[in-house]
RNA sequence: GCCAGUGUAGCUCAGUUGGCCAGAGCAGCUGAUUUGUAAUCAGCUGGUCGGGGGUUCGAAUCCCUCCACUGGCUCCA
């Protein structure tokens, strides 16, 4: 008999060799039709593995996350045994299961597969899991399995193989597909039941360039069609959210293939809703104490050489510009830092004069890959809301907590609420691909922990080896509207250009010492944070930015008198509002607005003439009742001015 | 850059196996209407079918090439 220990600290015995699916039963049916793999030990193990000595057994269902990945691991066998039986001969790399769904990477050899034969897959892979097949782990010598694989021809499998030891290898086969493969699995494909193959993309074996490209089949799958159904419904809601298609609607932004591939074009509402936002942070930075400047959009080619930069992006940027001297170059900006380097060494520096904060709304371009383009989120011409704090090591504690707390402003205002950081700190075991001194490393990473800490920051993960060669940094996660991920607001410290620039302070000491560099963006840049924003909130922006706060509807034409009497109230009263002065019915108008996202309607007809009052309408939540022009007024800048209380509405995930 | 796909009026999309002057709705303009909380009616304007080249008696439709976009991969100072 074994010790079976339950993560409520119960022990029970059972008969060695006994599977954790038969202790579930033990346990209760409705327990064992739910689970899909069990955690022995720590491990995550098939439900029919036998246990052979004591241990500790915790159930694993859809509900955790090990059991998702479990899951969606065996979905991708189960997709591998559908292209197999449309496609045979097909070789197989890997199939892992991701955050939300799996794929597998497959060399379909002369096979072409295109997104209509998705369907058909999808239609085997039910089938298959009608069959409800058991997924059979079987152990295997090195030499059998090499030889099963020679026999196949499938080289991919014989290079995982090559890395494995021998007494370690298992197979696993449902139906009639066999796998190499560590599992574990549910166990049988009945599971699977709401499935849906999500894309098709090129994948390089090995994820490096310089192999072939394999194709990589995207998929979801789910234990019943009503979540399939929610998945397909949440990603209809993440469509209509995309700030491309926002965008264009709200004339926000554009593109023009002649101006060139990711160049945005702001158009006058978003240039406005832009401005605002640099406005904000700008008033916020100049009250932390924080020095504006400005700088030119291209530097001369030694300011990159001194940076490092040419040597290592020259080649793949925007390519120099001449001038009539023969040998003179210049390059647009890819960041600000040189120049402000730069401004640091215009004047000596005192100790007295640190930290010193040089902030700048600075536009910079990069020549991204023409694959990886996309929308707002990465373009080629992009400003960034940069600054960089010099300080002395033992400040830098101090500036990152000044800095934390403006970030936390920045998404205090504009709703995101819910958000997780990560701090990045050197390998534990290499440090020898890092520059700057042992002391100032230790004081840094020390300093960037203690800020997290005393600013009482949840949710923080501490990551080992994610530092650049330059620095420790914090980086932030903020979670949008609809539960997703998306990074902002990056403090990293830097070494590496004080050194390349030769930058000085004066201590109390007499003698010249090196500063501390720190570089901030809490938006990353404006274009990357205003489609954030967009995504985040749908379109519908929060009272401060929204580019038009009021549109003032008349009834007919007899009204527009008193229309124009309330939009200049508004007016003198710093609100944007416009008027619809068209002569369409009072539905039309409405519903025009209310299609525009703008927050406030205020309807007049011959009621609110006669009353000296507007008939308020709030979109998407309808008709709020007559009120006075004071009342609105006070209202929309009660609004405007309690920027934090904003919170866009959220959508179940 | 690589793999796969897409490109028809400002927007969303039709356009059968190549074959009558390339269509619709919305938007815009003009006129009628003067309206009470999500679409009033009528008329008109608007496209060298992404650019270039080719096949053909004939190309939006087939082929080549370039550009842009979409989903991924690689990359992201």
């Amino acid at each position: 008999m074994i010790n079976i220990t339950f993560p409520d600290g119960a022990v029970r015995q059972y008969e060695q060799g006994i599977s954790s699916m038969d202790i579930a039963k033990s346990i209760s049916e409705g327990l064992a039709r739910k689970i899909l793999a069990a955690e022995v030990n720590g491990e995550v193990w098939d439900l029919s593995r036998p246990i052979k000595e004591d241990a500790s057994v915790k159930f694993l269902t859809w509900d955790d996350e090990k059991g998702k990945s479990t899951f969606w691991h065996s979905s991708a066998h189960l997709m591998a045994e559908a292209v197999e039986d449309a496609f045979p001969g097909v070789k197989f790399w890997v199939g892992p299961p991701l955050e939300k769904g799996f794929y597998y990477d497959i060399d379909l050899g002369e096979n072409v597969i295109t997104e209509s034969d998705l369907e058909k897959l999808e239609k085997k892979m039910n089938e298959l899991s009608k069959q409800n097949n058991v997924y059979l782990r079987k152990e295997i010598s090195k030499k059998d399995a090499i030889e099963y694989f020679e026999e196949k021809g499938d080289e991919y499998k014989l290079d995982l193989l090559s890395n494995l030891e021998d007494g370690n290898i298992t197979f696993y086969t449902q139906g009639k597909f066999t796998d190499l493969c560590r599992g574990p699995h549910i166990p049988s494909t009945g599971f699977i039941k709401g499935i849906k193959l999500t894309g098709i993309a090129g994948a390089y074996w090995k994820g490096d360039e310089k192999n072939k490209m394999l194709t990589r089949i995207y998929g979801v799958t789910f234990p019943n069609q009503k979540e399939l159904d929610q998945y397909i419904l949440f990603m209809e809601e993440a469509k209509k959210r995309d700030h491309r298609k926002l965008g264009k609607e709200l004339e926000l932004f554009t593109f023009s293939e002649k101006v060139g591939a990711g160049l945005p074009l702001w158009l006058p509402k978003g240039a406005m809703l832009r401005e605002r936002l640099q406005q904000f942070l700008q008033k916020a930075q100049v009250e932390a104490g924080y020095l504006p400047v400005i700088t030119p959009h291209i530097g001369s080619k030694n300011l990159y050489v001194t940076s490092g930069h040419y040597e290592k992006y020259g080649a793949d940027s925007f390519q120099p510009i001449k001038t009539p001297v023969e040998g003179e170059e210049f390059f647009l900006k890819p960041m600000n830092c040189p120049h402000h380097c730069e401004i640091y060494k215009a004047l000596p520096r005192s100790y007295k004069d640190l930290p010193l904060r040089l902030a700048e709304f600075g536009t910079v371009y990069r020549y991204e890959q023409s694959g990886e383009l996309h929308g707002l989120t990465r373009v080629r011409g992009f400003t960034q809301d940069d600054a960089h704090l010099f300080c002395m090591p033992s400040q830098v504690k101090d500036e990152f907590k000044k800095v934390i707390d403006l970030v936390l402003y920045v998404f205090g205002s504009l709703g995101f609420t819910d958000y997780t950081a990560q701090i990045s700190l050197r390998d534990q075991n290499d440090r020898s691909k890092y520059i700057g001194s042992e002391e100032n490393w230790e004081i840094s990473e020390r300093s960037i922990i203690e800020a997290v800490e005393e600013k009482g920051l949840e949710n923080v993960v501490i990551e080992y080896g994610e530092a650049a060669f330059y620095g420790p940094k914090l980086d932030f996660m903020v979670r949008d509207a609809i539960g997703r991920k998306w990074q902002l607001g990056t403090i990293q410290v830097d070494y590496n250009l004080p050194e390349r620039f030769d930058l000085t302070y004066i201590g109390e000491d007499n003698s010249k010492h090196r500063p501390v560099m720190i570089h901030r963006a809490p938006f990353g840049s404006l274009e990357r944070f205003v489609a954030v924003l967009i995504e985040h909130c749908a379109g519908k922006f929060p009272m401060w930015l929204v580019p038009v706060q009021v549109k003032i509807l008349p009834i007919s034409d007899k009204f527009i008198t008193y229309a124009q009497n309330v939009l200049n109230q508004l007016k003198n009263n710093d609100i944007r509002a416009e008027i619809d002065d068209r002569s369409e019915k009072i539905g039309k108008k409405i519903r025009d607005t209310e299609l525009a996202k703008i927050p406030i309607m205020l309807i007049i007809g011959e009621k609110e003439v006669n009353e000296q009052k507007v008939s308020v309408r709030r979109q998407g939540k309808g008709d709020e009742g007559t009120k006075t022009l004071d009342e609105v007024i006070e209202n929309i800048k009660d609004e405007v001015d309690n920027k934090t209380a904003y919170q866009p509405e959220r959508t179940e995930n």
